[in-house]
DNA sequence: TATTTAAAATACCAATTGGTATATTTGTGT
DNA sequence: ACACAAATATACCAATTGGTATTTTAAATA
């Protein structure tokens, strides 16, 4: 039985699963040990005998739901060409966020960056590294499409890429609390327009 | 002693306002019965005599936060006479949340709708209100605009109000996240950019 | 197969959780 | 000053919190 993954590291990842949904739907204070144990099966022995506290798993949580949304963006990105349609991805991802492609919750990055900002600061600064690594992924992109000669040059990327990021996390939002996905189709096609607004 | 507020009145008074940085930083499940005794100098009993629960509080709290913000941006919006100006004021108050207008933890809508959109469902409701109220006012300021002149006709006012909503409370989110007001500012040029564009 | 090692379960811990019933204090009108 | 009501404090509750020490079970190695 020569698995690449020890059981540890089998049983770790499978908590990290099984709770990913949980954390993301409760938030860090919201998610007892409890939920972790009645969710996996497992026992509170099982549990620290893996993780440190619960503070570890919630913050291997973040990283694996945010990893989950980047790889699903990554993939849709190689797909294209054009450094516009590769930006037109975000819009198209996040407009698709409630059909499975989003952990059960909405946006990790946007539930921990509240939760966190005023409690936890090695949540937090998940949720800062998210955030910042998104926007210079789009600033590259911009750029990209300017030496391409795709965009417009003289842009102001970092105005840009905040503003893209501002209105896809706000429409979430928005679209969470109404209960209309609607709303969130609504504020995208804004950023399709401040998308289509850069090309020459 | 004719005081217009009961003495119950303004235990329940002080109550929310003194425990209304706490729920707006810790969340509804991070704050405990114990913080709001604490922080209040008043026991349990206190509490429950004036409150049904910890849940009567948050919502209390919830709408004296909203209120507060509220009535800073109807004061402000009063003092300008165009609908441009009046629109700009948005930009201009969230531009300064840090300095005292805004309740400890930031805004209380976005705060309460990623915490309850999963988990409480009459927070969320009044999240829902705050959220559609405020959509729905910059709708008017954009239809009343275009009646006298000051905007273009045809504009889609349902598109553009959601995204001021969206890069607004985005914006705070990546401020507060990444510890920097400049983000939140370069965010708001951008909103700044929507409202001119509408100018006939 | 026997032995060692790793993983998971059991049983416990003090502290805290939200909440309640009762006692005591405070304020108010007569 | 007195009685009554309203407001607050005290003392308690069972349940749950995050966490640990120890025992049992399962897996790998020799």
């Amino acid at each position: 039985m020569e698995n690449q993954l020890s059981k540890a590291e089998r049983t770790r990842q499978f908590i990290i699963e099984t709770t990913s949904g949980i954390f993301n739907t409760k938030g860090y204070a919201g998610t007892s040990m409890s939920d972790i144990t009645e969710a996996t099966g497992l026992t509170k022995g099982s549990i620290y005998g893996n993780f440190e506290n619960k503070e570890e798993v919630a913050l291997c949580v973040f990283d694996y739901n945010h990893g989950k949304v980047s790889e699903a963006i990554k993939q849709r990105m190689d797909k294209v060409k054009t450094y516009h349609d590769k930006l037109m991805v975000y819009a198209q991802v996040y407009d698709q966020y409630m059909r499975g492609v989003f952990p059960k919750g909405g946006c990790p990055i946007l539930n921990t960056a509240i939760e966190a900002d005023d409690t936890n600061g090695l949540l937090k600064a998940r949720a800062a590294k998210a955030v910042l690594g998104w926007k210079k992924k789009i600033e590259d992109l911009i750029q990209a499409g300017v030496e391409a000669g795709e965009f417009k040059a003289g842009l102001d990327h970092n105005q840009i890429a905040l503003s893209i990021v501002a209105l896809i996390e706000g429409g979430i939002m928005i679209a969470k609390t109404t209960d209309s996905q609607a709303n969130l189709d609504t504020v995208l096609k804004t950023v399709e327009v401040l998308i289509s607004q850069m090309k020459v």
